[in-house]
DNA sequence: CTTGATTGTCTAGCGATGCTAGGATCGGAG
DNA sequence: CTCCGATCCTAGCATCGCTAGACAATCAAG
């Protein structure tokens, strides 16, 4: 009975669609603008069809997060993955992980920021957002001392890029001097 | 004609209520608690009274922005004022920072997370937020190398620890190891 | 003391929001 | 051909931030 299959690929089809759109409209015009009436549109359905997949729009944000996650896990490995020398591997890393949240506001937020109903920090953690943490962790781990614990160490430079990335895209922080900032944060914190 | 003046004050008075108001609310039940209408009913007026002393919501939590960064100011000057060498005092500072976000968790949020319509890292930014700022400043002033500009120190300073209190706070990191956290800050930052 | 205007406050309502109940419509199974 | 279940939509609820317009209280002038 390959109509059912069909369906249901129909059904996941729809479902990217969802996520790709809101995700869309909350880059273009911020997550406030993400109605589900407006996503409801956009995707040319009625709102309650938004419903049938997410229970509701936190979920659908969290849906926005994993994929984001997954993005950034990527992003950084590559930005990593080019470069030679520790130290320098850190470097990338945090601009690459800057330059991430400062092109995808929406979805930064969405992992970061909002609440999508998303378990962290725990056992029930969703894949991506453990590999994220992972992508860090495998660059991290290589400039820490030996009695740094390296799960530590990947926290608080993750801590310390998050607040330069939300304090700086909310104009609490003059963006020109993000640059040097960074240097410092690598400098002082990556100890080879 | 003293009866103007007994008007003026008794309006100052309730535009103080209010803003206290807003503040226990959000304390007790979150920002998403404060809506027009609750605060209305809590000060015993209708709800444009709120609109003839502030343009809207977001004015109100500027209020609350700004009056928590007084605290906030003081409570960092009382933490480092009673202890004795620089590093000692960057730890109380660190600390009396993440206490003060730990327990007024949505006066912090008014501060540095929600839009409170004010503006910062500029000319025209509130007294207050400046004076924040400065408090800051002048504690980390002290443990700052010659060659590291003592602002762009206290800005990595001071959104380090915005991560850590934030990503904590909202579920991102385990709480249990803050300490840990906050030692490995300091000790890689403030090179005396 | 009585006007008239100004100031202050409230009731009522607008256009949105997230979410849901209940009816219509369409397809496959007997 | 008929029924039944899945699928989808219209319509509506309570609530949100905010505002217009009516009403009442207060004050200066005649």
């Amino acid at each position: 009975m390959p109509v059912q299959e069909r369906k249901q690929r129909e059904r996941a089809e729809r479902e990217r669609l969802i996520v790709a759109t809101a995700r869309e409209l909350a880059e273009q015009q911020g997550w406030d603008a993400v109605t589900t009436r407006r996503l409801a549109e956009r995707i040319e359905y009625s709102q309650p069809v938004l419903y049938s997949h997410f229970r509701g729009k936190r979920e659908i944000i969290g849906a926005v997060a994993l994929q984001g996650a997954t993005e950034m896990a990527a992003a950084v490995r590559a930005a990593t993955a080019a470069v030679d020398g520790p130290r320098a591997r850190v470097y990338a890393l945090a601009r690459a992980y800057l330059d991430f949240a400062e092109r995808n506001p929406a979805v930064y937020d969405a992992i970061f920021q909002l609440d999508g109903g998303l378990a962290y920090a725990q056992e029930e953690t969703p894949e991506p957002l453990k590999d994220a943490f992972a992508a860090l962790l495998e660059c991290l781990g290589e400039v820490v001392e030996d009695d740094v614990a390296p799960g530590l160490f990947t926290e608080v430079f993750w801590a310390s890029l998050h607040g330069v990335a939300t304090l700086t895209r909310s104009g609490r922080l003059p963006p020109e001097d993000t640059e040097p900032r960074v240097e410092l944060l690598v400098d002082r914190l990556a100890m080879v």
